[in-house]
DNA sequence: CTCTAATGCGAATATGTATTCGCATTCAAT
DNA sequence: ATTGAATGCGAATACATATTCGCATTAGAG
């Protein structure tokens, strides 16, 4: 941030840009998301705008920071693996996961598919890290000498399937495929994978 | 296209013109691709360009069109799963895609990375399609009373997870996760989950 | 060889977007 | 109430990119 907001009206602005630019890349998408509309849609002259960010991306990373928070704070009410069953666990997760792409207005949807061009390792590092640590405790739990270095391939491997699978068929108005089947096929496929 | 091209080295230009757009693509990546950038790599003015594209995005549908067909041909190569095992056919066609994601100087990296704003519906009905029959004869073949509406959820959900996580893998230069253990997890998984 | 349609050119024009800067207004400490 | 710092403004400027059009050149049919 190019300069600290001291005063409340300041501080309230810089919420509003934020919030302006979560509504810009829902109605625009991140192409057509510019600085320009970013403080149209807040309501704010753009002058206004570089007081506080560098441009684009310093909102779209503020705005991601905040997600982040929303997301891990979600990850923490998921039934954990210990107490559930494995298969219950992971099939609250991929739940929690349509619902979130869902949510928002697709803004999360939007993010996702453009993760090669956004600073999208803070959000990605908390997915991540959170099913790290809960296969983590599970296979200790169960399998006491299971392979750790294995257990990153396997997490590595089955939340980017699981993401983007889910962010594809979100993406698309197929009616041919129901997610609720997308979802149990998910879950069939993860628990077989992670427990053979 | 806007103008057929009629004289020998119209139809040279065009073709000039394709294969910049794949250097551009592979240089400046999608979002810096330009038109002219495109006609100064092709050595040709960009009037000439506007005379057969009506801008970047016929081009850049042009060379998908021809790389459809490149795709399509090396799948064809590939060993069939009637002929060696189930497990056999996964591995190969996994290898596949590997190599091409790694070929091109990663242009195919550049594409499917960038699949939510390109006409890429030719080319996963390229792919689709072809594992799609696959998946169908192979069933056939072995379960005869196989459920035919849950194959296309299976094959949905098994294209995108291996895609994704391919170019997902190829995009990071994460040493900690090496490509063949994140093919050979990739091929536990699909055999895995096509067969239980 | 001749001649016309096809081709190729690129400066010029139009548009979209980023970013700044001088001035007006407001806050809050005194 | 006074005043300096903070804030807000948006026209103006700079730059990137798209697209056209009149003119020069060339291919290739006859």
């Amino acid at each position: 941030m190019r300069k600290q907001p001291r005063q409340q009206r300041s501080r309230q602005l810089v919420d509003s840009l934020i919030e302006a630019t979560g509504r810009a890349l829902v109605e625009h998408g991140l192409d057509h998301t510019t600085t320009v509309r970013i403080a149209e849609i807040a309501g704010v002259s753009v002058g206004s705008l570089y007081q506080y960010f560098e441009g684009k991306e310093a909102l779209v990373e503020a705005l991601m920071d905040k997600l982040a928070g929303d997301i891990a704070q979600g990850l923490r009410r998921l039934p954990l693996a210990d107490s559930a069953g494995l298969r219950e666990t992971v099939d609250g997760a991929i739940r929690f996961g349509f619902a979130v792409l869902h949510s928002r207005d697709g803004l999360y949807l939007e993010l996702v598919r453009n993760w090669h061009r956004l600073p999208t390792n803070r959000v990605a590092d908390v997915l991540q890290q959170h099913f790290m640590e809960l296969s983590r405790l599970y296979f200790i739990k169960h399998y006491r000498d299971y392979p750790i270095e294995d257990l990153q391939v396997r997490v590595f491997i089955v939340a980017n399937s699981v993401l983007f699978t889910m962010v594809r068929h979100a993406s698309q108005n197929d009616a041919l495929l129901r997610e609720d089947d997308i979802a149990a096929g998910l879950t069939d496929m993860v628990v077989g994978y992670m427990t053979h």
